[in-house]
DNA sequence: AGCATTAAATTTACTGGTTAAGTGTGCATT
DNA sequence: AATGCACACTTAACCAGTAAATTTAATGCT
């Protein structure tokens, strides 16, 4: 099928060796500057590219990452993959992309034909569901390569790259107290990733310092792991907080689904936002200017994680020595405000 | 780094020869059942999986697929990527995906890296700057299987698989005439593509079934190369639409990008929706409901349009003979009324 | 002339897996 | 006893590269 040139032809065609090929194309000094010309014209002239396949199995890599996150259809993700592929491809790695689908079961399934398929090293973006981290340790300590991006956690020592999601959970909680509301509730999903728990601490941490006692009525966790479940967790929990002699004025939401999904099903039920509701979440949707009402957000920088956790990924896999020391980096969000969380105060 | 368990290592483990490991696994009749159990057993104990590489060098194949798109970062292509995905890794194939960000050079170099890289086939959405198919076409004449989809062309012979959009665009436009807009512009790209020649005729066919005549001036094409580009032509198309006297009432944008932008566009002019001006495009986005209006779209099966790209390629890539027949598959697109296209002989 | 040095190439071995061809053993047939 | 032939396994070649070890020929030096 794939009938393309490769250095045996090259040898044929010159009459030489295949070895004296390879080491012309790859500049090597035990070659003639004479017969390296020749060899690269020829090359050239037949568009000769290296077999990957059989480099990499020479050289034990195969200069490929293996990327693991919940779904392909976010576009949260999205964005994070166009990072990471920016500055993979700038590197000449490829990257294979899978999917979780929020399943530990998956997941496992994944890295185990990342692994068989012999890529130099993984981003991974762990599954909601997940609580488990032998597996990604176990092949940690075959040797490979790990960076965890977006959603962290503290099961593994390794590279991580984030955002601050305690620090964008506590401003976008002190955005909404500065405007007047003091009755905040908080919608997050039920994992123990620290991308839940950063975002509850963070809210926590602006009521108590703006002298608001939290209320344990006002948390609500809602399942992720399947987009229906979800929706009806969310409607749930907004019919339970309306019920509620003492109700909320706001809510914070911590994810980009949550977020989107709840502003829906608030437009469905026909509260007025903000006025009797307002709502500001975690969603990096270039959409939210055109929502119903336009949607104040905290603004994830999606692509610079991507990018940087590509970096570190890279870093690891090319440096000689084992790396023993790791470093987590945690990027700043940034609050959007937009008609979602108008001040009540002057309306 | 990759220590994992070789045929070499079972061998020695188990005083065999490679090769007899080798059938064994493969299940050969050439080696006693005893012996196939011995070799099972210890391979599944020290978790063995055969190398990618070193098999598909040996076979000349690397159950690999490129994928070309124009961007991630975008809500119906990741749709149409995960359904790539959802029966590619069914059939055990990985899928590597690359980006051509809309540039027809970028678009070439991501084909010679795929090629190079010993991809088995490839399933490609062309850039909108494409013009020229002769690279992908020298692809197809050294063997390797191709399939387009979403955006088709009659440049190349393959099978090819995407949306009915000349009926989409037809439906749309439709269903302006039949809730009373009489003066429908339409806001399309600027390409060759069929994606959007289709969409253009769809749109003149039902004014002209319709006893319409087809204004010229309510014709835009857009550069859809850069977001900052398109953004700014999108303005210009809307500033001229309505300096215009004798005004469209209605807008029928031809692509996703297109559609939510224009909405954005004219929500910032605060234009009333659908009063003012009405309108319904492409696009697939989860938010129509939370849009302000809610928007009127047609809504194209990205997920199913991918699945069955994918299916196509893989049975070209399995097919035995060289297969000569090709076909191309349209499927139906669904019209999805919301309030921004509101029946204004009631209103 | 004899020997060491050097340049420029070739031979060989290796990566991990598949498979055609070859080997030795035991049993049945003639 | 000789032949045939499954059976169960091993050897060796191959895929497309890389690289260490080796060959060959030419040159330099005493």
């Amino acid at each position: 099928m794939n009938n393309s040139v490769t250095l045996k032809d090259i040898a044929q065609a010159l009459n030489l060796s295949i070895s004296t090929i390879s080491k012309s194309l790859n500049d090597s000094y035990e070659i003639s500057v004479e017969t390296k010309d020749r060899v690269l014209a020829y090359a050239k002239a037949n568009h000769y590219s290296p077999n990957r396949m059989a480099k990499g199995l020479k050289e034990g890599k195969s200069r490929s990452i293996g990327v693991v996150v919940c779904s392909l259809d976010n576009n949260f993700v999205s964005q994070m993959l166009d990072g990471i592929d920016k500055y993979s491809t700038e590197k000449s790695y490829q990257i294979i992309i899978m999917q979780s689908k929020e399943s530990h079961e998956q997941e496992s399934a994944c890295l185990s034909l990342l692994y068989a398929g012999g890529v130099d090293g993984i981003l991974i973006s762990p599954a909601c569901e997940n609580i488990d981290f032998s597996y990604l340790l176990s092949l940690q300590d075959n040797g490979l390569p790990i960076v965890l991006f977006d959603r962290l956690s503290d099961l593994i020592d390794t590279h991580k790259v984030g955002a601050d999601n305690f620090k964008g959970a506590y401003d976008a909680t002190v955005h909404l107290i500065e405007n007047g509301y003091r009755n905040i509730a908080h919608l997050n999903t039920n994992t123990i990733l620290s991308i839940a728990t950063d975002r509850l601490n963070g809210y926590k941490q602006a009521l108590s310092d703006h002298g608001i006692i939290f209320r344990d009525e006002f948390v609500r966790l809602c399942d992720y792991t399947d987009g229906l479940k979800l929706n009806h967790d969310l409607k749930e929990a907004i019919n339970f907080y309306m019920s509620l002699a003492h109700r909320p004025d706001a809510i914070f939401t911590a994810t980009d689904q949550i977020t989107t999904r709840c502003l829906a099903i608030l437009n469905n039920f026909n509260y007025k936002i903000p006025e009797e509701i307002a709502i500001i979440g975690f969603t990096n949707t270039d959409l939210a200017d055109a929502l119903s009402p336009s949607l104040s957000t905290v603004h994830q920088p999606a692509f610079e994680i991507g990018q940087l956790a590509a970096k570190q990924l890279i870093s690891l896999i090319e440096s000689r020595h084992k790396v023993e020391e790791f470093e987590t980096v945690l990027l700043d969000t940034q609050i959007k405000v937009r008609s979602s969380t108008r001040n009540r105060l002057r309306s």
